[in-house]
DNA sequence: CGCGGCTTTGATGTTCATCAAGTAAAGTGG
DNA sequence: CCACTTTACTTGATGAACATCAAAGCCGCG
């Protein structure tokens, strides 16, 4: 192991490094860059010239487009070991996405150039990275279906269960983003999320305390988040 | 030019093949399978095992997934040349959505061990899929987005410049899907489809003939679809 | 030729966005 | 650190957009 380098304890090896052998773990290891997020800070910028591959090592941030009227459209939402840029830096040279931190987190990058010449170098590479890129694309469009075919009363449940389950496996979380992003991503006017999420208080499935929010009737939550 | 080939004369080999030389060319020539389908034809069922990657040489076809409740989601259309299968080839070993010939079409295909020894044994050939299927994975999300913003009328206007200017080029064209297809793609009640277009008609911005569609007043239905 | 699915129109009601108005919270500059 | 501004949150009232229900004609297919 060498001095510096803290990619022998980085969990990515084993996922995203899984077919590199150790000569180019240690090159990627020495031109790597971490760089520290604060919440609401830009990771990346629609329309930026691609010039690294970023991945996110901690934290939460979520992804969106700018609509022609200039409004946000998150996405997704990305999660540590999710490959924050995968989904343009192989398109045009430009990312097609906005990426911004929802809680503080922190990036880890290596150049773009690197990137290329471990795709053409390492087959296994570059296929294991088709896989990757295959699963994130599928889960995002199989998300967004999921959320179409629900009314206003299944979708806040459904993105609830999802920072319950998903994010932070836990009953009782704060929301990293605001009633106005939650809208937003699930397709819904803000009051009605609002509204939704007062009425879930009021019977008690829920409880909301500012920013957090503890699921008290877990099986409900799911119950209608299912039929919705 | 071998007899029986021809992948000379097939335009992907500009698109696909590029990266790929005479020799594996000849191989894959010489293994590939093409398959017609009449409208209607299931050419790949959701769950299936992956056996083969498919392409679409001639024709169009849905891609749609199945909701809970059975009902289809179709989440996009593929043109000539679109890589059929190339969403959940990289995935699992199933398809996770079904493809429906919604034109006559004729698929080529070759075997999935085959696509995997070109993979491996050709990185730039794995680079230039990889950017493919970021491309269209990328379409499809950005797609999704811009229906969710718009109401019924542009949502009915958008499927229709759809057709009209993507698919077929041009202003007159036979409807390849039911008004519940359509439906079911821009996430709209079937009655409210056939009822916008109905007054799309009324205001003589489009003509219906049963399948067959015109686009009479090409600007107005475009600023439906932008406004709406 | 008759059945089932597709299409169409009308009537009805519900869901949901929008408007309005007020409170709370969070950021900003002196 | 406080006044100030802005942004986020909340609730109620209203109406519009849209789904749903119903009924009838149409088309293609076995």
């Amino acid at each position: 192991m060498k001095a510096g380098c803290t990619c022998d304890n980085c969990e990515l090896k084993g996922l995203f490094y899984e077919n590199i052998n150790d000569v180019m773990i240690e090159s990627i290891c020495n031109s790597k860059i971490e760089q520290e997020f604060k919440k609401g800070d830009v990771i990346i910028n629609s329309n930026d010239t691609i010039t690294e591959f970023i991945y996110l090592k901690e934290g939460l941030v979520k992804l969106f487009k700018i609509a022609e009227n200039g409004e946000e459209q998150i996405f997704t939402f990305a999660k540590p070991f999710d490959f924050v840029s995968l989904l343009s830096v192989f398109t045009y040279n430009r990312h097609n996405y906005s990426v911004v931190a929802i809680e503080p987190s922190i990036t880890c990058s290596i150049q773009l150039s690197e990137l290329n010449s471990l795709l053409e170098s390492n087959n296994k590479f570059a296929i294991s990275t088709l896989k990757k890129l295959s699963v994130v694309s599928d889960k995002i469009i199989q998300e967004s279906l999921k959320i179409k075919q629900k009314n206003v009363k299944g979708r806040v449940a459904y993105i609830l269960l999802f920072f319950s389950d998903i994010i932070y496996q836990s009953k009782y979380f704060s929301l990293p983003i605001s009633r106005k992003d939650i809208a937003n991503f699930v397709g819904v006017s803000t009051e009605n999320v609002i509204r939704t999420m007062s009425e879930f208080r009021k019977e008690e499935i829920i409880g909301i305390f500012g920013k957090h929010i503890e699921i008290i009737d877990y099986n409900k939550l799911k119950k209608i988040c299912e039929l919705g």
